[in-house]
DNA sequence: CGCTTAAACGGACCGAGGTCCGCTTCTATT
DNA sequence: AATAGAAGCGGACCTCGGTCCGTTTAAGCG
């Protein structure tokens, strides 16, 4: 039994469908056109359908649910994001310091999640963002604090330094104790500073 | 116009009814033994209801939604935490050194947090604790820190400090990247540490 | 004790997320 | 080009959260 052509191994799934990818983007533009119109509680799943032209049975198909659906549309920004961070001008981008590329880290991220809360809200995980955009910002900052010569368990260190930036936690600080942005952000860069200082001396227990 | 009997202004609310009292407590007995015997998906409005022996209707009017209900069967164990941070026994309660307040501190909210998970993703604004229990929680640390000589924005770094113990972080760590909780524990209370330290010798911009 | 009234009650009803299955359409193969 | 088979499609259907309104009932008052 020769089977000459051996498996490609990447790509096991199959590819999609050309009429499936051409509905992919439909749907994908008509939710966007129903967020930037009606708001993002008019983009219910039938809505989605009927302003892309298929049936609803097609938006769960490609989407899997209102959630994924959700998270698809911030896959764009999420991309871009990750690519002005590995790629980008600094010093988001590679070429600065450390520091700064932390810095400028937190503004960012704080940035693009308050402009994106309705949709990072309603894309599940209770809020937060998804595994994939979670582990490669995490990933970043643990580089940057081992750049920093940081010490400690740095994905936890990572880990706490992300957490103010979720969309709950900036949520409650903006829009219900009503804090200025600003002064959140000078906050989280007293938080880095502290993290990153070399002045953790273990005094304490 | 006399008018002798001023108003008592406490209890303005006119005092529940005897009847929603009754229902009150049966609802939340009802919504308990579902909790605790078929899991959480199983606790839906009509089925609280049925097994509380009333119409679906009073549900929501006890309970406003779904989460409220969800929130109301959190709020005993949460009143209940509070009591223990305001009179309990140290090192939790008052007493104790306040750094190892600060620790118990830490211990107990993860411990709750994990433990009522699932409670607290249902209970609405993105998983994310109650207004009134995070303002008590954050009162207390920012309490804790001045009380231990932490100069700064004092309401930010208490954030800071709680932003990593909030339940979509600790689902993330533990039960998706699989992080012991001994080990989660500890990485919080070396922030706790980095954040009250005086190394903050303000060496960066 | 009966009356009044405001509150509570119940369950029919609605809309939206999610599932299912018979039908259609694409693609690979000969 | 014809065909087989998988993948996609659509929309009827189900469940559940949430609303509404006609009916019932508790509580204060004469």
């Amino acid at each position: 039994m020769p089977d000459p052509v051996l498996l490609p191994m990447a790509d096991q799934r199959p590819r999609e469908r050309s009429d499936a990818a051409r509905n992919r983007v439909a749907l994908l533009e008509a939710a966007t056109r129903l967020v930037d119109h009606c708001g993002i509680d008019a983009v219910t799943m039938e809505a989605v359908a009927a302003e892309a032209g298929v049936g609803k049975g097609t938006v769960f198909r490609r989407f899997e649910s209102r959630a994924g659906l959700m998270a698809a549309l911030l896959d764009h920004t999420e991309t871009a994001w990750q690519t002005a961070v590995m790629s980008g001008p600094p010093p988001l981008g590679p070429g600065a310091d450390p520091w700064d590329r932390l810095l400028a880290f937190g503004g960012s991220r704080l940035e693009t999640t308050l402009q994106h809360a309705d949709l990072i809200r309603n894309a599940g995980r209770a809020g937060v963002r998804s595994i994939a955009a979670y582990s490669f910002a995490a990933l970043h900052v643990r580089y940057l604090l081992a750049e920093l010569g940081v010490t400690g368990d740095l994905p936890l260190l990572a880990s706490a330094l992300m957490a103010p930036l979720e969309a709950p936690v900036l949520d409650q600080q903006v829009r219900i104790d009503g804090l200025q942005v600003d002064r959140v952000l000078e906050g989280w860069a007293d938080l880095a500073r502290r993290i990153v200082s070399p002045g953790g001396g273990a005094t304490r227990t």
